[in-house]
RNA sequence: GCGGGCGUGAUGGAAUGGUAGACAUAUCAGACUUAAAAUCUGAAGGGCGUAUGCCCGUGUGGGUUCGAGUCCCACCGCCCGCACCA
């Protein structure tokens, strides 16, 4: 008897894909078109199972769609810019283009064994000076349209290698290869306007039906709307005003300080004259820079020796403090403290001796603050003060609102609307990202490069022995003429982040060849991506940034009005775990091991290892399985099988050994089943075909249910029993035939070879992936009768079979007549009997 | 610190507010075999019991409901994100 040979079928039907051509996409207009997306990978230059599970998934819905009489996009290209690059050249030397297109071809060549549904004729790397190129004539068009513009911002200062580097290279304050104290250090750079859509961004997040609640909460708190007020306050010495920002002006009364940020104005002028607070400032300046060490940093401050007059009181002056805890690029950079409403600013009062005073009172307990500050939720009543807030009991939400009213009446401040969100700097001090397309001029100041001259190209003849961005240092790339006066200009040395690269290359897969960023044609029909698979790790920036790019791409021309939310549905999926195996080296160091030089809990030289609960697959921990050696040993529809099979999509799955060697058990069970009902007699009689075909439709009917609704771990748990009762089945050859035949194709879309294979095996016309997808009879899925469990005060007690369409009366009397009703009634009337149809009876004695 | 999520047998997990533990792994038993592997059949949340059956059970404590793993509140634990990683 032959067996299952994935090696052997899969490299024939992905050949026979190739010669259909079924997988390159054309614009139709017989039937409706579906766009599937996985989020492009990174080329590190291996795949992981973590790939495996996001393109399957995708691959999924992606033959579902094409089963279903869909015309359907599956594309797929490289986010191919960024650090990893340059790291690797600066630590093995060679060229990050070499070392990046070297991992692409690798990582090609490892995803086409997994049979994917792929359009590899659409294929892009983003470092392709023919994606990027476009990518600065998209900048160029937002630059004109206003969208772009530059300005002052931090960044993290390594005074040894004297370079920027990203938070992730800052490892508790220092430079992750110096090993300085890194500093922030201020530099022009390019931002994209996001703010003036921050509002839109919100309101829009409403209509996305199809995402996830939680990525829409976490946008939305990302975004961060509060309505707040900006009050000025006068200066004694006579200098101006301080504009201070603040979403909870009801607290006025209790204003004992004005704080500003180390980076204000007020603070720089000090600097000069002030050896105690240049030295505060710089101190500031050496914190790290991420929200989350501010917030658990120390609050700290210094005095500044001015002070300012209250606005309500003005007979009360207020001294004016730094605080490195004020965010210069929130509000105003500078906020009031009111220490007994707010921990924080109660700490730093404390900390410094600074008065304390109730703007509010909790109803019936007039007593002032002491350690703890009084912070009631807004929503709770209280009793205020201040006349402006509000007379008798109310809520701080209402005398929030109130206040800014009576502020804005008597032109003491004006209310805003305040957004978290900040602008998104993408300048990058780097050689391996996209060029900006700028020169900077003496006499002409900055100059957009001209549209003909792009792509501004890389150059390729660059070294990373020095320290610094290579860009910099380059004459013959950076020198050129002014597009402008043509006098001697420079080129912007910094790069784009990466962000900006995957913020609109779903936009250019709709025409990926065209030398414009997209086409009109191609986009309106291929727009908006119906179905898009990620980590939910981008849940935040790369899906903020490219709802703000498509909007962008609208204003100025590139995309239509309807793609301005450009993913109409999104699945965020989980990762793929594995154990730990760990021993101890001599000294007492974890040593790590590889799953597949671990054989029952020990090593090859006996040693036991120490198994550590499931991770995220990580080198360093080594709790890698390679997808390679799974699809070497079982086949890619193996591999497929598992990933989908033991969790729900959403979460994380553990990748066993046994787990993945049962997928290959089960899907030779299935090829054997085939292999059986091919050798029967074709005339063969048999029992039980109704039975058979019954379980059929209810299974076309669950899978169907389960692979739309990403429930394909629950589909897959329905195909195990299918499979299983077609086993055991005695039905005649034609009904078996069926129930085969339509096994496979209910599994094509996650075995898509052996469904081909076992269609080929039965004499089915055509491709698998061709044949309309089945539907279930819904005659064949009811049943004459029901079995509905009774319940006496909510637990069950029994159980009673009726006819399915008794009416409910004469179910609730059938069921009152039940040995375990009277049982429990003992002579007595039920108190309520609820009956729910085809459901539960449940008796309340 | 802030924001988000998760918590069910030995394990991964299933369950439109309606029979908790589907399906799978590991385990045990049986069949086949000289034997093993492979394959097939079956058992199985915990406790008591010969059994019909009874009690307990979805992190902890409350609440809503005829009925809660599911909804609400509080707590505990774990995981993820926090703007220059992709």
């Amino acid at each position: 008897m032959a067996t299952y040979s994935p090696s052997e079928i899969e490299a024939r039907w992905q050949a026979a894909w190739d010669e259909a051509g079924i997988f390159r996409a054309t614009r139709t207009g017989d039937k409706p078109k579906y766009y599937v997306l996985e989020m492009f990978p990174y080329p590190s230059g291996r795949i992981h199972m973590g790939h495996v599970r996001n393109y399957t998934m995708g691959d999924v819905i992606a033959r579902y769609k094409m089963s279903t009489g869909h015309n359907v996009l599956h594309p797929m290209g490289w986010d191919a810019f960024g650090m990893p690059a340059e790291n690797a050249a600066m630590a093995i030397g060679g060229h990050p283009k070499t070392w990046t297109y070297d991992n692409i071809a690798d990582m090609r060549g490892q995803m086409k064994p997994l049979g994917l549904s792929i359009d590899w004729s659409r294929e892009f790397a983003t470092c392709d000076p023919e994606y990027y190129g476009q990518q600065q004539a998209l900048f160029l068009d937002m630059l004109e349209a206003g969208l772009v513009y530059r300005k002052n911002a931090q960044v993290n200062w390594d005074p040894v290698d004297m370079t920027v580097l990203a938070n992730e290279q800052v490892i508790d304050g220092k430079g992750w290869r110096s090993g300085a104290e890194v500093e922030r250090r201020e530099l022009t750079q390019w931002f994209f306007k996001i703010s003036d859509m921050a509002g839109e961004l919100k309101s829009a997040l409403n209509g996305l039906d199809n995402w996830p609640a939680k990525v829409r909460l976490m946008q939305e708190n990302w975004i961060g709307e509060s309505r707040g007020i900006d009050i000025p306050f006068v200066r004694t010495d006579g200098d101006g005003t301080i504009l201070c920002y603040s979403t909870r002006p009801d607290t006025m009364r209790g204003a004992s300080f004005v704080a500003v940020s180390p980076d204000h104005p007020v603070a720089k002028a000090l600097e000069a004259d002030n050896p105690a607070l240049a030295a505060f400032i710089d101190e500031c300046r050496k914190m790290d820079t991420t929200e989350a060490a501010m917030e658990k940093a120390e609050k700290k401050g210094i005095d500044t020796g001015i002070r300012v007059k209250h606005p309500v009181y003005p007979d009360q002056e207020l001294p004016v403090w730094i605080g490195n805890f004020v965010l210069m690029d929130y509000g105003t950079g500078a906020v009031f403290g009111c220490p007994a409403h707010d921990q924080r600013d109660l700490d730093f009062a404390r900390k410094y001796d600074l008065p304390v005073r109730n703007a509010f009172y909790m109803p019936g307990q007039e007593v002032e603050v002491g350690d703890e500050a009084l912070v009631p939720a807004k929503t709770e009543k209280v009793v205020f003060i201040d006349h402006f807030a509000g007379v008798g009991e109310v809520t701080s939400q209402e005398a929030i609102d109130a206040t800014i009213d009576w502020f804005e009446e008597h032109d003491l401040g004006r209310g805003q609307m305040q957004y978290r969100l900040r602008d998104w700097g993408l300048s990058r001090q780097r050689y391996w990202g996209c060029p900006i397309p700028v020169v900077h001029c003496d006499s002409c100041g900055v100059v957009p490069e001209k549209k003909e001259n792009l792509p501004v190209v890389l150059p390729d003849d660059v070294s990373f022995d020095i320290p610094g961005n290579p860009l910099d240092r380059h004459p013959t790339w950076r020198d050129v003429p002014c597009p402008s006066c043509g006098a001697a200009a420079r080129r912007e040395t910094d790069t784009m982040d990466t962000f900006v690269d995957s913020s609109w290359y779903f936009a250019r897969f709709t025409a990926p060849r065209a030398d414009t960023p997209t086409v009109a044609e191609d986009a309106a029909y291929w727009m908006n991506v119906d179905q898009y698979i990620g980590g939910i790790e981008h849940a935040i920036l790369h899906l903020l940034y490219s709802r703000f790019f498509a909007r962008a791409m609208k204003i100025t021309g590139h995309l239509p009005e309807t793609a301005i939310e450009p993913f109409d549905a999104l699945f965020t999926q989980g990762m793929v775990t594995h154990e730990i195996y760990q021993t101890r080296d001599a000294k007492g160091r974890p040593v790590y091991h590889l799953p597949e030089d671990v054989i029952d809990g020990k090593l090859a030289d006996g040693t036991e290892v120490e198994i550590i609960p499931s991770a995220k697959m990580s080198k360093s921990k080594k709790n890698v399985v390679d997808p390679l050696g799974i699809i070497a040993s079982y086949g890619a529809d193996t591999a497929r099988w598992f990933v989908l099979s033991d969790s729900p999509p959403e979460r994380d799955v553990e990748w066993t050994a046994s787990g993945a060697e049962a997928a290959f058990k089960h899907l030779s069970r299935v090829w054997n089943i085939c292999d059986r009902i091919g050798q029967m007699d074709k005339d063969a009689p048999g029992q039980g075909d109704d039975e058979l075909l019954r379980a059929m439709h209810k299974t076309i009917h669950d899978v169907t249910l389960g692979v739309e609704s990403f429930g394909f771990n629950a589909a897959i748990a329905k195909l195990y029993g299918f499979t299983a009762t077609l086993q055991k089945s005695r039905a005649s050859h034609a009904a078996q035939r069926e129930a085969v035949m339509t096994l496979a194709q209910l599994m094509a879309p996650m075995t898509p070879h052996l469904a081909e294979d076992i269609w080929a095996h039965q004499g089915g016309d055509g491709l698998v992936i061709n044949a309309p997808w089945p539907v279930a009879d819904d005659a064949m899925l009811v049943s004459d009768t029901v079995t509905l469990p009774i319940q006496i005060n909510g637990k069950r007690r029994g159980e009673l079979v009726v006819p399915a369409d008794l009416d409910k009366a004469e179910v609730e009397k059938r069921a009152l007549a039940t040995e375990a009703v009277q049982k429990a009634l003992d002579g007595g009337t039920p108190k309520k009997v609820i009956v729910v149809p085809g459901r539960i009876v449940n008796v309340v004695v």
